[in-house]
DNA sequence: TGGCGAGGAATGGCCGACAAACTGCAGGGA
DNA sequence: TCCCTGCAGTTTGTCGGCCATTCCTCGCCA
């Protein structure tokens, strides 16, 4: 289960809920892309006010996954097909350098937890689960970012990687998800042989086949390029 | 001028003026690393509500500039050396990768852009305006990382850069900041051949230099080394 | 003497309300 | 017919206030 209605977790502000809820609402697309989220409609919605929502909505334009424009609202940001070309290029910056920096200092822990997040992406292959599918393959790459030591590659690594997820969701039955695999396979074994260039390198080409998927495999992708390009 | 008293700036949202002020304050060293800031006393310095100051600190907080405990406010971050040795790890690689972008499809005017710039940044080192120098070299880096015309290198710049100029408020007179200057010459040299490897190595080189030197030649820096390392 | 719990002050989180700003539309004049 | 102007509805940005939690101090008890 990822979220139903329920909101509050603990003593948790309720600001963080309701990011969390948004986050999902949008990259579950239950939220249409522009789409506005209206403040007060939202808080009465939630039976709350305004201020938490508010809050949320701020932390999920810094994070860029909506738009705040001022005194015009917050819409969905609809990324465009560049920009998801854009974050994966980066990604694929961020990914070589975190495995880089990671493989000569992965704990057994590390590795076994890299291991089981990528058995856990077969598995949902195999289930055809391709929300879960996208949970595992988030927690792969992030877990080789933490283990990167380096708290700026961590922080980046997150801002950047809901984008990751609104692509497999819009993409899912058509991309090659069987490849992805191969390739976590590939930087997995890289990294346990401690062989930090080659891990590097598979961890950038890794990011650059999905950047090239926007072209190739995604006609649903393709529709968004609105005249980004310039 | 940066910013003296006044807050208000045309029609801009108050929250966003704070956002400067605050940010001023910070870079400038106005705030102690570590200090906290309490909502309430600011909004009564200010003569304001407690909302736009609340916004503004989310926003730094998005930013990395302030740490904000649930229920237990925000303070100044204090960037340890480790920290900030990790974000130029990044930006080496981020600045490479807007270098290598950025050269094949410079405009003319961007090029006049980025020698403006640099002479800028001359000048500054000249005058001694070391505050100066700091906003021109931001400046150079900025315009690279939007000629790239990626969004989200953009972005990602844009979080990473404010710690860039912690560094050099922390360490001015310490580091050789004609080293800099020449550094960036060669960039901007590679960017005017269009030589886009060699506009990158030059950019990667330089922000590793720039990591360095948090070991070599700032003392000052060296004191927030407390046991960050692993 | 030292640890521990009660009590008070400080402060963040949330609320409800309101004014200013923006949007869209209708009506009048060129 | 088209553009400018005024009006009404909607929504943001800001306000002031209240409650709950956290921090700190002080007195109690072993």
């Amino acid at each position: 289960m990822s979220s139903e209605t329920g909101i509050a977790i603990g003593s948790e502000p309720l600001s963080a809920s309701i990011k969390r809820l948004l986050l999902d609402r949008i990259v579950n697309g239950d939220y249409g892309p522009g789409e506005r989220i209206v403040e007060s409609r939202l808080a009465k919605e939630l039976e709350i006010s305004q201020s938490p929502v508010r809050e949320a909505l701020r932390d999920l334009a810094a994070m860029g996954m909506v738009e705040i424009e001022s005194r015009r609202g917050a819409r969905v940001r609809q990324p465009t097909a560049k920009e998801l070309r854009d974050v994966s290029e980066v990604r694929s910056e961020i990914d070589a350098l975190a495995a880089r920096l990671a493989a000569p200092r992965l704990s057994a822990d590390a590795m076994e937890e890299l291991r089981t997040a990528h058995s856990d992406m077969t598995a949902c292959l195999e289930a055809k689960d391709y929300v879960g599918m996208t949970e595992a393959d988030a927690n792969f790459h992030r877990i080789i970012a933490r283990e990167s030591g380096n708290e700026a590659v961590e922080r980046v690594f997150s801002q950047l990687e809901p984008f990751a997820r609104t692509f497999i969701t819009l993409t899912s039955p058509d991309v090659e998800l069987g490849g992805i695999l191969r390739q976590h396979g590939g930087i997995l074994d890289a990294l346990m042989d401690k062989d930090a260039g080659l891990a590097a390198e598979r961890a950038r080409a890794h990011q650059l086949s999905v950047r090239d998927a926007f072209f190739d495999d995604s006609g649903a992708v393709e529709e968004f390029l609105n005249g980004s390009d310039h």
